[in-house]
DNA sequence: CGAAAGGCTCTTTTT
DNA sequence: GAGCCTTTCG
């Protein structure tokens, strides 16, 4: 098989050329990924490359999978070897063989987004900082942004100026130590560590230069500086790096993400070589140009021309509705008819929105439609409390030094060990600068226990739990240990007396499974690579295609993914663009392209849908449209209002959500209604909410915006025999 | 010590 | 409206 044969030229001299520095950049649906596996294809095939010699960074495990499989359709057997992985697992690999070197102990764990929020927690209380004050998620991004930004506690506290850099450094002092402490990194450190590794062991560094003879980084605009740093690296002798990305979807700057590098990667490679990837496979004509229109409302950007063969296809449908509940009844009624008269697949389809919280409601209603869907994110299933529980026991079975599963455990189940007494274990294991579980064993073995006799006696129980559970995870497998940790605990029990225990019991169940795959493993290995695993893994990862389902999922994560059919939920200002960009234009810009992510995910048919109000936060608010949606040329969409007559007046009353909204005879006006005030003029009414004995109105005016009123005194007339408002603004 | 109730903030986005 | 933290009471 030829490896460039059906590809355009530009795609052809992106796989053809292969040594020196490359920079191709490609718009979305330009075969990037095609690109990635038949240029490493071509390495092998046609130079003759080793495989091992080989090294793909990606964005997601999900992407590194995929560029495997396709790579072994492609090779067979003979692409075994290529380096495959995101930044942070490629790093774990060469810290757990060379970290030795800096002070890290093969068997590091890693710290997830959850653990170090708690370890801040942890030292927030500990030097009595207010956590209202410094939100533990401020300060760690502050820690992050330090990371990656290369700075170490030191460096970090030669440039604190602000008095809350200054409680930053100390919190980062103090957090690194416990990291240390514990054996543990956390994500950034993977990357830091190993960009230190390199820096301070050259003859380290030359070793992985001339094994990785060829780079090639996927999702480049989305790269970090140590990440970066870290590429360049690898690069410096041979500068056989390749790297393939796309200014304008770029959507992690929060992550300290900078596209930047893309500027950089030019001027520190001098002679690059630079293809254009321009000509889009995914979308029909229409949604193409619907995203062009969007994108180019970004004026920090450079003008690129994406075209297409594709036909026009239909219009983009701009829907309007009332409520979130009817949004979700919209996007319900359309994904069946898809399925009906088009002869669409559930899985067809996919409803993207900004925020998690966004997915309910069309969980909600698509239960009630029976549409099978699954949900891509929420809480992630390695994030659930029930499986975090058994985490920290298998970590700190692991690593007895683990303070942090320590305290998470201690007391779960429930065995008399309250808040007061952790406390006093960690103020003596602090003065005598002891883990924990150190302290805990001094403290049982002296003479005159500081404790009562029932604490005293739940201690010692706890103690030779673990001290018996560490005995036996030396000869049983993960899956055993696991049970056994379940029954001596009765952690099963435990969670059967909660809310919601069965489905809870099944998350063991299912973590039970996955610790069954390392069986092959011996002990050590299985548990350091399990817990690897559960660390790095990405709710995308597991997205399975085969199983027949629409998918609920957030813009972010949709990135890299495509679909015959995208509903775009929510797209009002505020949340899209999230009211946070409002004062900021480089972040106004990225929800632009974070919008242009979603749009261009849509191979055939894309749905745009806003809703007049909305539920923030038990409130009803109401919101404008987006001002993407102004930007998307009029000949390209058809507007639909959801409430007129597209709906069956059944499914909207039972529905508990938007039910109450409708309310009974006295009051003579509706959610929708069309209404006149003496003062305020026209305006449409969003909300009706029941006080005393009378009713709220809120009515969104269209002149003097959203306005509460008193129904008894509001000078409000009914405009009858108005059509609902398609376009109001 | 722990369960239960009340009060508080909170929403981006995730490897 | 929920999840988390704090307070309160048994």
């Amino acid at each position: 098989m030829d490896i460039v044969a059906s590809f355009n030229p530009s795609q052809r001299q992106a796989v053809e050329t292969t040594e020196g520095p490359l920079l191709v950049l490609a718009g979305p649906g330009s075969g990037k990924t095609r690109v990635i596996t038949h240029r490493a294809a071509y390495l092998i095939r046609e130079c003759g490359i080793n495989p091992l010699c080989i090294m793909v960074v990606t964005f997601t495990n999900k992407a590194a999978r995929e560029i495997q499989d396709r790579l072994g359709l492609l090779l067979g057997q003979q692409e075994k070897g290529v380096t495959l992985g995101t930044f942070h697992s490629i790093c774990a690999r060469i810290l757990r063989r060379e970290g030795k070197t800096v002070g890290l102990s093969p068997g590091f764990v890693i710290y997830d987004d959850d653990d170090q929020l708690s370890l801040i927690k942890q030292v927030l209380r500990e030097s009595n900082l207010d956590a209202k004050k410094y939100t533990p998620r401020s300060l760690l991004s502050a820690i992050s942004g330090a990371k990656n930004h290369l700075l170490d506690t030191e460096a970090y506290a030669a440039q604190a100026q602000s008095y809350f850099e200054e409680i930053v450094q100390r919190v980062y002092e103090r957090y690194q130590q416990l990291l240390q402490r514990g054996q543990a990194v956390d994500f950034d450190d993977l990357l830091l560590k190993t960009v230190d590794l390199f820096n301070e062991h050259p003859a380290v560094l030359e070793k992985y230069q001339a094994d990785y003879h060829y780079v090639m980084v996927d999702e480049f605009q989305d790269t970090n500086a140590v990440q970066y740093i870290f590429i360049k690296q690898l690069a410096a002798g041979h500068r056989n790096i390749c790297v393939v990305g796309d200014p304008d979807q770029s959507i992690y700057s929060w992550r300290f993400a900078d596209i930047g590098n893309i500027r950089s990667f030019e001027e520190d490679f001098p002679g690059a070589n630079v293809v254009l990837l321009e000509q889009n496979y995914r979308s029909t004509g229409n949604i193409l140009e619907a995203a062009s229109d969007i994108i180019a409302g970004n004026v920090q950007r450079k003008q690129n021309k994406l075209w297409t063969e594709n036909e026009e296809g239909v219009k983009i449908t701009v829907a309007e509705s009332l409520s979130e509940a009817e949004e979700a009844h919209f996007v319900a009624e359309e994904i069946e008819r898809l399925v009906k008269e088009e002869g669409m697949s559930f899985k067809d389809s996919a409803v993207m929105y900004r925020v998690n919280a966004q997915s309910r409601v069309p969980e909600e209603i698509f239960m009630r439609y029976n549409i099978p869907y699954r949900l891509i994110g929420g809480t992630r299933f390695y994030h659930r409390h029930e499986v975090k529980d058994v985490i920290a026991y298998l970590r700190l079975i692991h690593n007895l030094q683990d303070d942090l599963s320590l305290l998470r455990i201690i007391n779960v189940p429930v065995r008399g060990v309250g808040q007061r007494t952790t406390q006093r274990i960690q103020e003596w294991a602090g003065t005598k600068k002891v883990s924990l579980y150190d302290a805990l064993k001094q403290i049982m073995n002296e003479e005159r226990s500081p404790f009562n006799p029932r604490i005293t006696r739940a201690l010692t129980g706890f103690v030779s739990l673990i001290d018996d559970l560490v005995i036996e995870s030396g000869c049983l497998g993960l899956p055993g240990l696991i049970d056994r940790v379940i029954e001596k605990t009765g952690y099963r029990e435990h969670l059967m007396e909660s809310e919601g225990g069965e489905s809870r019991w099944e998350n063991i169940l299912e973590l039970r499974e996955v610790a069954a795959e390392f069986s092959e493993f011996e002990p050590h290995e299985a548990m350091v690579s399990f817990l690897e695993k559960v660390s790095l893994v990405s709710e995308v990862d597991g997205l399975d295609d085969e199983v027949d389902a629409a998918t609920l999922i957030t813009l972010h994560q949709a990135k890299g993914l495509e679909f015959r059919v995208v509903f775009i939920i929510g797209m009002e200002e505020g949340l899209l663009p999230h009211r946070r960009a409002f004062d900021s234009p480089e972040e106004m810009e990225e929800e632009r392209r974070l919008c242009y992510v979603g749009v261009t995910r849509a191979k055939e048919r894309l749905y745009l849908l806003r809703t007049y109000c909305r539920s923030f936060f038990g409130t009803r608010t109401a919101n404008s449209p987006s001002r993407f949606l102004r930007d998307i040329s009029s000949h390209l969409v058809i507007k639909e209002g959801s409430p007129a007559g597209h709906l069956k007046p059944e499914r909207i009353f039972n529905s508990h959500l938007v039910g109450e909204d409708f309310l009974d005879n006295e009051l003579t006006l509706k959610i929708g209604d069309y209404v006149c005030h003496s003062m305020f003029g026209d305006g449409v009414v969003v909300n009706c909410f029941p006080v005393r004995n009378d009713y709220e109105i809120t009515v969104d005016f269209k002149e003097e915006g959203v306005k509460k009123l008193l129904f008894s005194l509001a000078p409000l007339e009914k405009l009858e025999g108005q059509e609902f408002p398609v376009s109001w603004r």
